[in-house]
DNA sequence: AACGAAACCTGCGCGC
DNA sequence: TGCGCGCAGGTTTCGT
């Protein structure tokens, strides 16, 4: 599902909601979520919800002593409601606040992950260790030389969160349509003024994307019926066979590294 | 070291 | 209607 304007979106949603609540105790009803060893992840219990940051497309929860960590990966998302609601199916992980609230964590893939780790050591192990800067946070220069010393296609060099975190592969496709840049270039070929001209397409697709909520396609919700609304600005993506709205040749949807694809071949070289 | 394929899961839409 | 197949906005692991 998510990407960063999704998780953003989720993140701000969050923060209304359970900002400075005191977690009672969490239900799990599906242990394969829970990366950390589960004695371990009930020192959960008691600790208050101080701040929500987020780093890539990672969601974290600053508790007294510990980080919550919860990546959505392909459909995770949150239910906020009362205690004696009933669960749902596909609900997988039931945070239990002290005012008797519950945030549940719904994923029909069961692909999310959390870890609680100690807050001194969350960003030297565990998922957030090697995860790479934001497009709005490294310079022209340094994702030219990242790119430059690969021989793989573009679009899955920036797919790959330890050398830019944040994009998937909803804004990739439109990233690299708004920057003119065929996904199947190899990046070690990228000249410094079109690896520049990837990055400020991307800030720029990030930003608005936030400014709206996010994408809606299929599942997202950034909460229980909270849709985004940045699919209305698509240029590519999901455009199989419509005309390109600079050129107005059709869009064509490839393969790329397994990945499906959208790109308009007149205006991306 | 670097790359591609498979794996992790479930549901949906399509063609027959 | 029913079944099998391919696909889905992500990431890690395994094999070459």
């Amino acid at each position: 599902m998510p990407e960063l304007p999704e998780v953003e979106t989720v993140r701000r949603t969050l923060e209304h909601l359970v900002l400075g609540k005191r977690i009672d105790r969490v239900t799990i009803l599906y242990e394969k979520i829970i990366q950390t060893d589960l004695l371990d992840f009930e020192k959960i219990n008691g600790q208050v919800i101080h701040e929500i940051k987020r780093m890539g497309k990672h969601l974290i929860f600053m508790l007294d002593h510990d980080v919550l960590l919860i990546h959505l990966r392909m459909e995770g998302r949150f239910f906020y409601k009362k205690e004696h609601q009933e669960i749902k199916k596909h609900e997988h992980v039931i945070i239990h606040f002290s005012d008797h609230d519950i945030l549940t964590y719904h994923d029909v893939r069961k692909f999310g992950t959390m870890h609680l780790i100690p807050k001194d050591k969350y960003l030297d192990e565990g998922p957030l260790k090697l995860l790479g800067p934001e497009p709005s946070s490294l310079t022209e220069d340094e994702l030219y030389h990242k790119v430059h010393i690969r021989k793989t296609e573009i679009k899955a060099i920036l797919l790959d969160q330890h050398v830019i975190s944040g994009l998937g592969n909803i804004y990739v496709d439109e990233t690299l349509f708004r920057a003119k840049i065929h996904p199947t270039r190899k990046g070690n070929e990228l000249s410094l003024e079109e690896v520049t001209r990837i990055l400020y397409a991307a800030r720029e697709v990030l930003l608005k994307a936030i400014s709206l909520g996010g994408t809606t396609i299929r599942t997202f919700e950034a909460m229980d019926g909270v849709h985004g609304r940045f699919q209305n600005e698509l240029l590519v993506h999901t455009k199989e066979g419509e005309p390109c709205p600079v050129c107005g040749n059709l869009i064509i949807k490839m393969k790329v590294k397994g990945r499906g694809t959208y790109v308009c071949e007149t205006c991306q070289i």
